[in-house]
DNA sequence: TAGATTGTTAATCGATTAACAATC
DNA sequence: TAGATTGTTAATCGATTAACAATC
């Protein structure tokens, strides 16, 4: 079987996805140093993986090193871009123009990867009118129109847990073909819409129980304060 | 071996705690609509998981359930708490009053599951001195002294790649014993100090690979525009 | 009681690691 | 060439699911 059909028959593991993206951070920034090649044994050194994995997470997708050498930096972002599918631009539609929601229009992050905030949505009357960096906050009545006139593929949902099965069906009925959600609810979706969820409290508790778990393992190296 | 022991030897897969969150959300919910019990059941299908999970997960902390009724929804939710850790209040210290820290600020989700923002970090000059909602943001220099006097132990980075490192040692340095880091960097942190680190670009990255991926698997469903 | 449901063991499934021939 | 490093197979490890006796 080749490489391009294990992807497409979803044999890839999930987290070796995710490493990808971390794998091309990191190659991003060593471009800028002027490194041109880099060993699995390298990259899987900054990354804290082994070596065998990011052989193995490439091996997913194809043959991109050389033996003896490695793997060349530039060529290798190139590929893990396309693998992604950041090799393109992204029209992404922010739902929520709410404090998240204007962070997450600020922040410079999404942009320098191909994903554009090119059209934002809220319900608040207060907001809708709104100009915002080039943009119209926009009424949320206005979403279906707006993705198919605009080209928009992606939709980033930074909205209260109580509307967020709503607007996410209004999403789905205005072809979108994935959502990023930030509200702290499981969304219910159709299998033909991709979907990543960041529930920021499930990671606040998750690290709190990190932390419980590690006094517990070593009970007498942290006796708090008062002693 | 006894549930306690396993935990501390953690045998906890990191996921299963992961959803013990989901969970908690879930029944905090039903909490307002009156219910009183729920079957692993009912529950694994709210979320999405399968019945056998839900009651292994569980299973990995205590014995929760009763047989032939299911859970008490109160206990259950008071047992989560506890093993998460949110049976607490966490002072928490927030580091970066940019755009994200500012929201990350008014966020009042963290609030409601016990964790208090108590004290604001940057190493600007221009938000330093600025009154937010009660605090003062404070010179980064200040951290080590804020942190043993607030009884602080937890810290979220809002902070730019670039300077992620160094924060995080300088929260290391203070004391902190857990850290949810904001920046796309890979931080490399002592084996006492916990760690969750949430980066947004690659999450986005993730979504349009799956979009890609979801494409690909069914190339006749969708023409794309111009057809 | 009969029906429902837990907690837990054993079976299955999937992901990671180790090892090494092939290659530069 | 000798040393380094890949790509990939097989072995190991870990997580999920199925099954069912015990219990209410």
């Amino acid at each position: 079987m080749s490489a391009d059909e294990k992807e497409s028959q979803n044999l890839v593991p999930k987290a070796a996805a995710a490493r990808l993206s971390l794998y091309l951070r990191h190659l991003e920034s060593l471009r800028i140093t002027g490194a041109s090649t880099i060993s699995s044994k390298e990259l899987a050194r900054a990354l804290g993986v082994t070596a065998a994995q990011v052989r193995k997470d490439l091996g997913y997708f194809g043959q991109f090193g050389f033996p003896g050498i490695g793997y060349k930096i530039e060529n290798l972002i190139v590929e893990i871009r396309k693998i992604l599918g950041t090799d393109r631009i992204w029209n992404v539609a922010l739902v929520g123009y709410g404090s998240l929601g204007a962070a997450l229009f600020r922040y410079r992050g999404f942009e320098k990867q191909g994903f554009r905030i090119s059209a934002i949505f809220d319900n608040n009357p207060a907001v809708i009118g709104q100009p915002v960096g080039g943009l119209l906050v926009k009424n949320i009545t206005a979403l279906a129109h707006a993705v198919a006139e605009g080209d928009i593929s992606l939709g980033i949902m930074a909205v209260p847990a109580e509307t967020a099965q709503e607007v996410a069906d209004a999403l789905v009925s205005a072809g979108i073909s994935g959502i990023f959600n930030f509200a702290p609810v499981v969304l219910n979706l159709p299998e033909n819409v991709a979907y990543v969820s960041i529930d920021l409290t499930v990671q606040l508790e998750q690290l709190s129980f990190h932390v419980k778990q590690l006094r517990e393992d070593a009970p007498f190296e942290d006796p708090g304060p008062g002693i």
